[in-house]
RNA sequence: GGGCGCAUAGCUCAGUUGGCUAGAGCGCAUGCUUCACACGCAUGAGGUCACAGGUUCAAGUCCUGUUGCGCCCACCA
C-alpha cells in the first residue's frame, strides 16, 4: 500500500474494508478487559444528514478508539431513532399523504419503508467516515426489542406509580394534531397587534383590556385586576360583558396580574396561555372551548365558527372596529410558542394524555445531575437550569400513528386500565392480543384498546436498557453492557431532551444515573457565525460530499479540531491541513520504510545516542499530554500536541539529525545506524498510534506496513496506546537535544539570512556557545552537522553569552 | 428578567492547578527543486490578551464591576 502518492480514496477504502473482514471493532463479549461502554445518540432518521452530526459523532468515535487502544473493552453499539413523529413527517413530506387521512396500517407500513431508506444512507455515512462502531450492535427504535424494553419501561414506570393519566389543559400542535412536550416548545418572534378592547359592565360603566388574540373572546371566562390596582376596589366582584358575546364574567384579583401590564387589566380565556390554565385551575372557572383540535374555532366563535384562530381573528377585529369596542391598535413584537416540529402556535387543549411524574422528583434529578460528571463542566448547569425551570410533567402520549403503542386497554364501562402481561410484549397491534380479564372496578368484560402512541423520547430516552438488554430473555448472553453506562456523547441542544428524559427514566427504573460521565459536543456554525438552521438551508457543506473531496481522515481532522463543548466555526482549511497531515505521515512513513524494510527491532543492541533517547522522551511526553487531554474529552488539544510532535521534533528535527546515520551503509557505521533505525522504528510506531483515533486510515495502511507483522495486534485500533514512561537518561537526553537545536536553528537562520540552499554543504562552521550547553556538544555535536550539512563544526564556549544562547562566528563554503 | 458561555496576532483558534521574552495553523514577507514530502523546507514580521478596579512577589489565567456577542429558559395583557 505505502507505495506512489497518498491517495485518501484508495485508503479509506482499503482500511474499511480490512476492519469489516476482520471484525475488527466487534465487542468481545468472552472478554474480561474491563467494559467502556458508549451510549451513542441514535440519530433521527429525519432524511437529512447534517454536517454537525458528523461533528459530534466523530468526536465522539474518537474516544472510542482511544479507549480500545487503551486496553478497554469497547462497547459501542450505534443505532437508530426512527418511531414517531419526525419519521412521520418525512414520510408524509416523501410521500405527499397525510397520516390521518389514510387507513393506520398503510401509514405505518410507510413509514417502516420510509425510515428503512434512509436508515441504509445514514449507516453508508457513518461507515465511510470510519465510525468504529459494533454494526452487529445496531439497534432501531422501531425494532421489536426496542419496543418491547421501552413498553416495559412504561409499564415499570405505571407499576412504581410513576405514571398516570389525566384530562387538563395540554400543549397542542394543531398541525399534527397531537399533544407535546415542553421540551418540545420553541419561542417565535411574532409581530403582530395589541388592541385595546372597550369591555362594558354590567352596572354600567366600562373597562378597558388589550389582547393580542381577540379571537378568544368567545372563551374569555373571567377578567382579573391586581388586588392594588387603583381601580380594584370600584371593579371587583363587577361584571363584564364580553365584547360582541352574549356572556358576561366577573372582575376578579390575583396578584400574578402586571399592573404595569397593558391596561393592568387582563381578560382571561381557556385558554390563552399558561396563566390562563393556572387561572382555570385555581380559581375553578368555566371551560369555554374556542378551538378545536384541528386549529379552527368551535361553534361558539358564532359568525368566526370553522375559521383557523388567525383568520378568526381578522374576521373579529372587523366586527369590534365596526362596534365600537375596538379602542386602539397597535403593531407590536411578540414572543410565541411554537412546536418545533412544525412551527406552528402551540394551543392549551384539554384533552387526556399520560403522563410521566418529573416536578415531583426536581430535586432528586438535580442531585442525579450531580453525580453525572459533565465534559464541559457547565453543561451539567445547563442541565440543572432546565430541570429547575419544569413546569409540567412529562407529556408521552401523541395523538398518532407511527409509534410505540401503549400496551394498555380501557374497560369499556369504566374507563379502569388493564396492562398487558409481560408474555405478551412487545404488543404491537392490539388486535394480536385478546383481554379476557373482568374489570375489577365495574365486572365490565368489554377492553377498548389505546390508540395513541408514545412520544419517541419515551422510547430514545431507554438507548441504556436497550444496550444493556434490560429484562430481555437473552439478556444473559448479552449482559456485557453494565448500567450505568461509562459516557453519553451527545450535542448540548438535547441535554433538556435526551439527556434529561433518559436521566428520568433510569431513576424510575433503577434509581441510578444512567451513565458516569457525559461528553457534550457543540455546533457547527456557518459562515459569518451563524447557527445552521434546516428553514434557513445555511449548512456550510454536504457531509457526503466533504469525504468525497477531502477523504474520511480529513474530514475527521477538521471535527477534531474543536474544542469540547464549543460551537465550531465552520473552516475549509481545517480540511486542507488534515490533508497534509496525512501527506506528511505518508511521506515520512515512506522514507522509513526504505530503511526498516529487513529491520528487526528485537535484535537491536546497539546503544542509542542521546538523541535517540531524546525523541523517545519526546514521545512519552506526548503520549502523556495526549491520554491526560482525551481522558477528559479535549481530543483537538490532544491532537495539536501529537502533531507538534509528529512534525517539528520528528520530522524536522530527527528525521534530519539522522539522516547521515541511516545511508550510512558502511561497516563502521554499523552500530550507529542500528541505533537510528531503532529510533526511527520506535518513533514512528509510537506517533502513528497517537495519531490513529483521529486519522485512522492512514494510520492503519501504515501500521499494517510496518509494524503489524511484529504486533499481536492485527489491526491498530487493537494495538496498544503507547506507553507514557521515558526511557532511561531522558532528562539529559533532552537537554543535550535543546543543545543540538540551539545549534542547528543558527546555523539554519545564518543560511537563510545568506540565501542559501539547505542542501548547499558547509565545509566548516565556527560558533561560541553559553557555557550552560557547551559540553552538551560533543555527544551531539555529529547528528548536529549532519541535519546542517557541516563537514566540520568547532564550538567555543563563552561565558559572555546568555543562557543557552549560541553566536556564529564564520561559515565556510568547500572551495570550488 | 433568570441561567450559561464567549471576547487573545489580519482570519480561525490553543493557552490545565496564576510562574521566565503570550502559542499554533492559515494568511503575509524573504529565500530554497535539500537524496520522504513544493500537499514541502528554512527564516522573519505581526498581540496595550474587550474595558475598569482589586488580590498577589507574580494575573491572559483568580475576584468585583462595565461593555459587546452568542445559546438556553421565562415573558406572550
Amino acid at each position: 500500500m505505502l507505495d506512489g502518492k497518498y491517495d485518501f480514496k484508495a485508503i479509506d477504502t482499503w482500511a474499511q474494508d480490512l476492519w469489516e473482514r476482520q471484525g475488527t471493532h466487534r465487542f468481545d463479549g468472552d472478554s474480561d478487559k474491563p467494559v467502556y461502554s458508549i451510549d451513542t445518540p441514535p440519530p433521527t432518521v429525519s432524511g437529512s444528514l447534517h454536517i454537525g452530526h458528523v461533528f459530534s459523532y466523530t468526536q465522539a468515535e474518537c474516544i472510542a478508539r482511544y479507549q480500545r487502544m487503551r486496553g478497554m473493552n469497547v462497547f459501542y453499539p450505534f443505532g437508530f431513532d426512527d418511531n414517531g413523529l419526525p419519521t412521520e413527517r418525512l414520510t408524509e413530506k416523501d410521500h405527499g399523504v397525510l397520516g390521518r387521512e389514510m387507513p393506520r396500517d398503510e401509514f405505518v407500513k410507510l413509514c417502516r419503508e420510509t425510515s428503512a431508506k434512509y436508515k441504509q444512507e445514514f449507516e453508508a455515512l457513518w461507515r465511510s467516515i470510519g465510525i468504529s462502531a459494533d454494526w452487529t450492535l445496531l439497534y432501531s427504535t422501531i425494532d421489536e426489542r426496542a419496543i418491547r424494553i421501552s413498553q416495559r419501561g412504561f409499564l415499570d414506570a405505571l407499576a412504581k406509580d410513576e405514571v398516570y393519566l389525566h384530562t387538563s389543559p395540554t400543549l397542542w400542535d394543531t398541525e399534527t394534531q397531537t399533544a407535546v412536550a415542553q421540551a418540545e416548545l420553541e419561542s417565535k418572534d411574532k409581530r403582530t397587534k395589541m388592541n385595546d378592547l372597550r369591555f362594558d359592565l354590567v352596572d354600567g360603566g366600562d373597562i378597558t383590556i388589550a389582547t393580542t388574540r381577540p379571537e378568544l373572546l368567545p372563551a374569555c371566562v373571567a377578567i382579573f385586576i391586581h388586588p392594588d390596582h387603583p381601580q380594584a376596589g370600584e371593579l371587583l366582584g363587577k361584571r363584564a360583558k364580553v365584547p360582541l358575546q352574549d356572556h358576561d364574567v366577573e372582575i376578579l384579583a390575583d396578584d400574578k396580574v402586571d399592573p404595569e401590564k397593558g391596561t393592568g387589566i387582563v381578560m382571561c380565556c381557556t385558554f390563552g396561555d399558561k396563566t390562563d390554565v393556572e387561572w382555570y385551575q385555581k380559581h375553578k372557572l368555566d371551560l369555554r372551548q374556542a378551538i378545536g383540535r384541528e386549529g379552527k374555532m368551535a361553534d361558539i366563535a358564532g359568525p368566526e365558527a370553522g375559521l383557523y384562530a388567525n383568520q378568526a381573528r381578522r374576521a373579529i377585529l372587523e366586527r369590534l372596529h365596526e362596534s365600537g369596542h375596538l379602542l386602539k391598535q397597535e403593531d407590536i413584537e411578540n414572543v410565541v410558542n411554537v412546536f418545533e416540529k412544525t412551527g406552528r402556535e402551540i394551543e392549551f387543549l384539554p384533552t387526556r394524555q399520560w403522563f410521566i411524574k418529573v416536578l415531583d422528583k426536581k430535586e432528586k434529578l438535580v442531585e442525579l445531575g450531580e453525580k453525572i460528571r459533565w465534559y464541559p463542566d457547565h453543561m451539567g448547569k445547563r442541565y440543572r437550569n432546565w430541570v429547575e425551570g419544569l413546569d409540567w410533567d412529562w407529556c408521552i402520549s401523541r395523538q398518532r400513528f407511527f409509534g410505540v403503542p401503549f400496551p394498555v386497554w380501557f374497560c369499556e364501562g369504566c374507563d379502569h386500565v388493564f396492562t398487558a402481561p409481560e408474555e405478551w410484549l412487545p404488543v404491537l397491534e392490539h388486535s394480536n392480543h385478546e383481554v379476557k380479564e373482568t374489570c375489577s372496578e365495574c365486572g365490565g368484560t368489554e377492553w377498548r384498546p389505546e390508540t395513541d402512541v408514545m412520544d419517541t423520547w419515551a422510547t430514545s430516552s431507554e438507548t441504556p436498557e436497550i444496550n444493556h438488554r434490560w429484562g430481555e430473555a437473552d439478556a444473559e448472553e448479552h449482559r456485557r453492557c453494565p448500567l450505568p453506562m461509562s459516557m453519553r456523547p451527545q450535542a448540548h441542544d438535547i441535554i433538556r431532551t435526551w439527556a434529561f428524559y433518559t436521566i428520568v427514566k433510569s431513576w424510575i427504573h433503577f434509581q441510578d444515573v444512567p451513565w458516569r460521565e457525559a461528553m457534550v459536543s457543540g455546533h457547527v456554525q456557518a459562515p459569518g457565525k451563524v447557527k445552521i438552521s434546516k428553514s434557513k438551508g445555511n449548512a456550510p457543506a454536504d457531509p457526503r460530499d466533504m469525504i468525497t473531496e477531502h477523504g474520511a481522515d480529513a474530514t475527521r481532522y477538521w471535527a477534531l479540531s474543536a474544542t469540547l463543548g464549543n460551537d465550531y466555526l465552520y473552516n475549509e482549511e481545517d480540511f486542507k491541513q488534515g490533508r497534509r497531515l496525512c501527506v506528511k505521515l505518508w511521506n515520512a512513513a515512506r522514507l522509513a520504510r526504505g530503511h526498516l524494510a529487513d529491520f528487526d527491532r528485537s535484535a537491536v543492541t546497539a546503544d542509542p545516542r542521546p538523541i535517540d533517547t531524546a525523541i523517545r522522551a519526546r514521545l512519552a511526553d506526548t503520549v502523556r499530554i495526549a491520554g491526560t487531554d482525551l481522558d477528559r474529552f479535549e481530543f483537538g488539544h490532544a491532537k495539536q500536541a501529537i502533531e507538534r510532535f509528529f512534525w517539528n521534533d520528528l520530522c524536522d528535527n530527527y528525521l534530519e539529525m539522522i539522516k547521515n546515520r541511516l545511508y550510512d551503509d558502511s561497516p563502521d557505521g554499523a552500530d550507529a545506524r542500528e541505533a537510528a533505525r531503532a529510533g526511527l522504528y520506535d518513533v514512528l510506531n509510537g506517533v502513528v498510534r497517537l495519531l490513529a483515533p483521529f486519522v485512522p486510515h492512514v494510520t492503519e495502511v501504515v501500521f499494517q506496513d510496518l509494524f503489524a507483522a511484529a504486533d499481536d495486534a492485527d489491526a491498530i485500533g487493537l494495538a496498544a496506546w503507547p506507553a507514557a514512561e521515558p526511557p532511561p537518561g531522558s532528562e539529559e537526553a533532552q537537554h543535550d537535544w535543546d543543545a543540538a537545536i540551539a545549534v542547528l536553528t543558527t546555523v539554519r537562520r545564518w543560511r537563510s539570512e545568506e540565501k542559501l540552499s539547505p542542501g548547499k554543504p558547509l565545509s566548516r562552521v565556527a560558533v561560541r556557545i553559553a557555557p550552560d550547553i557547551a559540553d552538551r556538544l560533543p555527544r551531539v555535536q555529529d547528528d548536529v552537522r549532519a541535519a546542517g550539512r557541516m563537514e566540520l563544526l568547532d564550538v567555543a564556549p563563552d561565558s559572555a553569552l546568555e543562557k543557552g544562547d549560541v553566536q556564529l562566528d564564520a561559515a565556510e563554503l568547500p572551495s570550488a
